[in-house]
DNA sequence: ACTCATTAATGAGTACAATCAGTATGTGAG
DNA sequence: CTCACATACTGATTGTACTCATTAATGAGT
């Protein structure tokens, strides 16, 4: 029945709400769902992938709303400025659970201990990956004018790791400070800027540190 | 007795070492120590400090190790990768446990839920944020010369939010790409020079998103 | 309608980190 | 030496995510 797990979905949803994610019991997310305790984790691998689940969504959304704004934006700086805010604002509303659920977007909670093997990625997991695999390639388009598409998204993978280290803060005890992730969006779009650029005024200058091999062709960094 | 807590943490560094974390119970970790199963806990406050304990010297005298080397290293990029280089070299030993490691340091494994209270920072925790933020300040030391020290610093946690996030790929089911980190440390070191740099040839371009204004409202952090 | 095979659901069971009431061990005073 | 107290240690117990053998539901073929 797919009505079950909308009902697990959004009982977890709405505990999760209500008492954060470690204050939330799987027997407590069944209890609401009207299943029995093992009915839960047939319809998710795991409580990390509830979370998953019901955040991706909300991401997704934010995602895509601040894609819509950014492109009215010109400046390339502000327009993933724009790009973020929907979704810094949403990490803002729960700002423990947005960090609990960075955690298991990119470690994945689960094993692989000393064994080798099973890599297994949740489902939820996989789907969350791919929406931040979105975000990124949309920073990279913002800053595409400015660079090669190599160099752009090279920076895109940067922006998005200092993104990912801000909504982690809160669990450090440490404040948001949007005004330091604006200045290293600022100075990384800035070194893009440096490196092969399309249309920008800046001559390609020999550097000594330039890496060697052929130019990257193509990032195609699949798994 | 002093000498107890040296039994349980090379206890747990030898199994991490043989089973990976995930691949290790604490009741083995008493076993091994001589030691009941509680009494673990009177030296660390969880699984997770154990594991904190154990890398957090092999960190250090990676970072020490780099620093060395770095100092012998004029290109700054050069210097940085100089410096990263027995951590990576480090992380390659132990995929696994090293982003596990990470993830601890960054979100803490413990609850701080949906109830407030003590956000309980560990000791070993904390000392191991203590050795990142080592880190970060020795590579804003490298790019100094380059941009002021504001720049430098908001470079150099650029830097390490991209260094975190190389050293999670092993848990994405990802391979280590160390061009790709070299690639973005260079950009993001280029993007630090355009800022008002101190020696550097470049002219402090006034930049349209030049960014400074009082300090931001706080994003109140509540749960 | 009756079988039978496949899939879904159940809830008691398991594993394991972490706790805690109880016990041992050490320390200083009389 | 004995008592009173403090501190270290113990291991049975607890809370909870997750598993699995068993039972129920579903539906295709006759």
């Amino acid at each position: 029945m797919a009505d079950k797990s909308r009902r697990i979905l959004s009982a977890a949803a709405e505990l999760f709400d209500e008492h954060g994610y470690a204050g939330v019991t799987t027997q407590q997310i069944a209890d609401r769902a009207d299943v029995a305790a093992g009915t839960v984790f047939r319809y998710a691998d795991s409580k990390a992938e509830l979370l998953l689940a019901v955040l991706n969504e909300r991401i997704a959304a934010a995602v895509d709303e601040g894609a819509r704004d950014a492109a009215t934006v010109p400046d390339p700086v502000d327009a993933v400025a724009a790009l973020l805010a929907p979704l810094l604002r949403s990490a803002a509303r729960t700002p423990h659970d947005t960090a609990v659920y960075q955690r298991e977007l990119m470690f994945g909670g689960r094993g692989e201990g000393g064994g080798e093997g099973g890599s297994s990625v949740g489902r939820y997991r996989r789907e969350g990956l791919r929406v931040i695999d979105d975000l990124e390639a949309r920073i990279g388009e913002i800053i595409a004018p400015l660079a090669a598409d190599g160099p752009a998204r090279v920076a895109a993978r940067s922006i998005f790791a200092a993104t990912h280290i801000f909504l982690v803060q809160p669990s450090l005890g440490l404040g948001h400070d949007a005004d330091q992730l604006r200045a290293q969006v600022a100075q990384i779009v800035a070194g893009a800027r440096t490196e092969a650029p399309a249309h920008a005024a800046t001559p390609p200058r020999r550097h000594a540190s330039a890496h060697e091999g052929g130019t990257p062709p193509e990032g195609e960094d699949h798994e």
